[in-house]
RNA sequence: GCGGAUGUGGCGUAAUUGGUAGCCGCGCUAGACUUAGGAUCUAGUGCCGUGAGGCGUAGGAGUUCGAGUCUCCUCAUCCGCACCA
């Protein structure tokens, strides 16, 4: 019989769980290292092949780790508030809550299955009191702090307050909403609610009004993702433009941080450069244009101060507060209607039409402070609200959308940097000379810019700064499914509960729908305020919330007295190895370093960023089978044949279909209608086409990992998984080469065992040959683990097995390390293997082999020797040899002498243990 | 448009980082055994050619004694950003 890998799976499952071998504490002894997976949102739908492919990879490196002497923190959870269990709840009825908790069972049931070396005692889920108390808690840390940008770093509140109350605004620099400016005195007359709604303009966690895509019909904001057409993706309700108090976090407070900070970390490039672009820095200056008649000013932010004098006229954006106040009454009507249809716009209809060029003309004219002249001043939607001050000077002759402004409305386009040809297009390079420019005139753009900038500081009216792409982060969702704010509200002034009131806890509501006028879920909940009848918060945090912070808490997930103890924290610090999905670049991945950052500024972490080292696997594509029915018919007809037909292509479930070949049987008993199906067969088989798609329940193409453990068990997925390719690469799933992997575990399991599936096992000592094939595979194992290549590692297990088999090695001095070696990609075969090899410990705690070079050096080799790089000959030398006199006997060499034909070589290029070229 | 990748047999991939391209596996072909299976084992399998041999890493150039690997151009695919002043 062979190895029955049901029961053993089984039992060491059973075993590892009862004595939680991989329960984990701080051990000073050892060094740590952390390896976490991003955590899943436990759907409906379970896991399918994709979903583990990471969890593997991970529990691979953490094994290789433990018995490299590691004290390795392997944690796992649930990111649990979200809003396919809140849609469930509102189509059914049936709380969040419940469907989560059957959802995580039917998880935590598949995981177990696959073997993962997770210390589940420091399992939670983000929706836990426990746990969303810390979230709670983190939140109001944000609101009591504002980011002081001279000492690059969170400070209270407090000294904030103390500042102003001592010199008001006067040398503050603090991240702000809009600057400010007023005196001591000014402030100390101030109302609280005055006071508190000033903070607001500093705190790292604030309430503003913003401008948002909202669905009156879903009672809900929509990210920009979820607009489509100007209609919510979900339901295809009308989404429109609406301004409102949202809670937001200072995200953009730590752009300059997050930035630099991405030099320290070992992520890939590609991960890199897509935060950068979406922190996007960019250097330039803030200028001060007065309005004619007005006391206000436009304010404006460039990169490209150099072309001030290029300016012929002024654009802000449709939200500006600015545009009633300036507008002048004859264009008022024009203005209004289209600053009304631009309001109305989603972002997402903006970016659709960016070709298209609209604008009006307010009336009003701004003062060029360099040429004195009158510049008319637009409203444009090419100018964003988001970025910069809502406003830009436009110089149409070194900017192309300022160019197709100009062109489209007749606007003069005045040419200040020489070399373009802007009757065409815009002339954009940054380096050339200052023509038609005044003060600057024959400059370089670099030395122009900063010239502008000494002047514009001079005459007061701006100075050099850095602009970032990066938005404050919207914090507030209108639904149920999520961590309430513990915020409540007095006079409409918003104030932080107690902190020994936390957590506040989900209310129970009756519906999970927004309240008929348009409030948040949370409405509905009886007595939804303090004990002193404050309201509270009705809306709830998003998902990011529970995320940002999580890897903390595995560090001690049962503190309820702290977020995370100092002492933990400085024994774990951060997480060495992330491994998950690259679609969180610019979400989870900026929103968590920015929480991190910001904890590490109050000295409650001790490290700056959360994940050292990332590796983003790749997705699992699903590989759908297609059968093809003649038209009008019952009939189906076999791939290869379906040109001399008119056919439909139907998607086949897979797990009917092995090696592209169709159980007709299964397929009869599919589905009623085929019951009576007709085939035109082909070799006496009926051969399935195949696409790469999406893995989805609706295209049947669906891969269950349960299925393939009761089917080759936990092993053989383990190992297949990993042989698909390099883990960041996507590929399709493809089941047929599954039971390669398979008939290597059987081959395997018979190393160690005999013809009469005995286990059997010799005491002597190995050969030489014997000993080369263990330490090659060491070596291999050990370099490709330490570079998260893990196909090629199954490939060197695949090797060395059939080189042992080969030559019917049974030696337990081979032997016993092998199985340590495989023990991280098939622990259960490892672990069995293990306990018959004799030992009483788990496989877990044995030590990595050591490598043994010796054994891999040859006495001689053979050496390809080529003429002008053509291999011609081999030739066997001894490796001790010199080069020198290396390269005398090979031009000693008969065959090599009759090719030289008396000729001399002009050099003889010896590449140790690798070639001989000799050149002429 | 900008940025980042990737491109090797019928398929997934490998190549000690510039040194005999195609390891390992799937599939396929032939054979053995058989309790007839979607089992196991053996041999073969980049392409062309009976053969010697020739050609081969998306295409084209270049550097080098030697290029899948380095440089430049072109093409294709994927991902991210996209009026960011």
């Amino acid at each position: 019989m062979d190895y029955n890998f049901r029961e053993v799976e089984q039992r060491w499952q059973k075993a590892w769980k009862e004595q939680k071998i991989y329960h984990v504490e701080e051990d000073l002894s050892k060094p740590k290292f952390y390896v976490l997976d991003m955590f899943p949102y436990p759907s409906g739908a379970g896991l399918h092949v994709g979903h583990p492919l990471g969890y593997i990879a991970s529990d691979i490196y953490a094994r290789f780790k433990r018995q490299k002497g590691f004290n390795v923190l392997h944690p796992m959870g649930y990111d649990a508030f979200g809003l396919p269990a809140e849609q469930y709840a509102i189509q059914t009825g049936q709380h969040p809550a419940i469907t989560t908790k059957q959802n995580i069972a039917r998880y935590r049931e598949q995981l177990d299955r696959i073997g993962f070396s997770f210390d589940w005692d420091r399992e939670f889920k983000t929706a836990d009191p426990d746990y969303y108390k810390w979230t709670q808690w983190v939140f109001i840390q944000l609101f009591n702090h504002c980011y002081c940008k001279k000492c690059e770093k969170a400070i209270p509140i407090e000294e904030l307050k103390k500042h102003l109350a001592q010199q008001g605004t006067e040398g503050l620099h603090l991240a702000e909403t809009k600057p400010l400016s007023f005196t001591a005195e000014e402030w100390n007359a101030m109302s609280e609610e005055e006071q508190e709604t000033t903070l607001l303009n500093y705190r790292l966690a604030y309430i503003a009004d913003t401008w948002v895509n909202w669905c009156p019909k879903l009672g809900t904001v929509l990210a920009n993702d979820e607009v489509v057409n100007g209609v919510s993706e979900r339901g295809g309700f009308p989404v429109e433009r609406k301004l409102m108090k949202q809670w937001i976090l200072r995200v953009s407070a730590y752009a300059e941080r997050l930035l630099k900070g991405l030099e320290t970390l070992e992520w890939s490039d590609s991960i890199k450069e897509v935060q950068r672009n979406w922190i996007g820095r960019s250097e330039g200056a803030f200028v001060r244009f007065s309005i004619e008649n007005q006391s206000d000013t436009l304010d404006i932010f460039t990169t490209r101060p150099d072309t001030i004098y290029g300016v012929t006229f002024m654009v802000m954006c449709p939200e500006h507060a600015l545009i009633e106040q300036i507008t002048t009454p004859d264009r008022k009507q024009e203005v209004d209607a289209y600053v009304q249809w631009a309001r109305n716009r989603s972002e997402t209809e903006r970016q659709t039409d960016v070709k298209k060029v609209s604008g009006v003309f307010t009336g009003a004219y701004a003062i060029n402070p360099f040429t004195e002249e009158k510049i008319p001043i637009w409203v444009a939607e090419y100018v964003l609200a988001g970025y910069g001050t809502g406003g830009i000077m436009a110089v149409p002759a070194h900017d192309s959308r300022d160019y197709a402004f100009a062109k489209h409305f007749n606007l003069p386009i005045r040419e200040v940097i020489a070399g373009g040809d802007i009757s065409k297009e815009a002339f954009e390079t940054k380096d050339g000379t200052c023509i038609n420019s005044g003060c600057i005139d024959g400059l370089s753009v670099k030395e122009a810019g900063k010239k502008i900038i000494e002047k514009v500081i001079e005459m007061g009216i701006g100075y050099g700064t850095v602009n970032y792409r990066l938005r404050d982060a919207i914090f507030s969702r209108q639904r149920y499914w999520g961590e309430p704010f513990p915020v409540y509200y007095k006079n409409g002034i918003p104030y932080m509960l107690p902190e020994e009131d936390l957590p506040l806890l989900l209310p129970e509501v009756d519906k999970y729908l927004p309240t008929e006028n348009g409030e948040p879920p949370l409405a509905r909940a009886e007595h939804w305020q303090t004990a002193e009848g404050y309201p509270l918060e009705c809306s709830t945090m998003p998902g990011f919330a529970g995320s940002s912070g999580y890897f903390l808490r595995y560090m001690d997930p049962h503190n309820d007295k702290e977020f995370v103890n100092k002492e933990k924290n400085k024994y774990w610090e951060n997480v060495d190895l992330y491994v998950g999905g690259s679609e969180h670049a610019t979400g989870h991945l900026i929103y968590s370093r920015f929480w991190n950052k910001f904890l590490f500024d109050l000295g409650l972490v001790c490290k700056d960023e959360p994940y050292k080292k990332l590796i983003n696997q790749g997705m699992i594509q699903g590989r759908s089978n297609f059968v093809y029915r003649i038209i009008q018919t019952n009939r189906f007809v076999s791939l290869n044949l379906k040109d001399q037909y008119e056919v439909t292509p139907i998607r086949v479930d897979v797990n009917i279909v092995h090696n592209d070949i169709l159980d007709i049987e299964s397929f009869k008993k599919w589905r009623p209608e085929f019951a009576d199906a007709e085939f035109v067969l082909e070799d006496g088989k009926y051969i399935c086409g195949w696409e790469i798609e999406k893995m989805s329940k609706s295209k049947y193409n669906v891969q269950n990992p349960d299925d393939l453990v009761e089917r080759y068990g936990a092993d053989t997925l383990r190992m297949y998984e990993m042989f698909l390719g390099p883990i960041e690469l996507s590929k399709p799933w493809d089941t047929n080469g599954i039971e390669g992997v398979f008939r290597f575990m059987k081959k395997f399991w018979r190393l160690y065992h005999n013809r009469e599936n005995e286990f059997c096992i010799s005491e002597e000592e190995p050969s030489r040959e014997e000993y080369k094939i263990l330490h090659k595979t060491i070596k291999k194992i050990e370099d490709d683990n330490e570079r998260f290549s893990f196909n090629t590692s199954v490939s060197a297990f695949m090797i060395a097995t059939n080189e042992l088999s080969d030559i019917q090695c049974n030696k337990r001095k081979i032997l016993e390390p092998l199985a340590i070696l495989i023990s991280a990609y098939a622990p259960h075969i490892a672990e069995e293997l293990w306990h018959l090899l004799g030992h009483t410990d788990f496989i877990v705690t044995a030590t990595f082999p050591t490598f043994d070079g010796s054994y891999l050096v040859e006495k001689d080799a053979n050496y390809p020797v080529s003429f002008n790089g053509k291999t011609r000959l081999q030739r066997k030398f001894s490796l001790d040899l010199q080069p020198k006199e290396l390269e005398k006997i090979i031009l000693e060499d008969p065959e090599v002498q009759k090719w030289l034909d008396g000729k001399t070589p002009k050099k003889v290029i010896i590449v140790p243990k690798k070639i001989i070229n000799i050149v002429i």
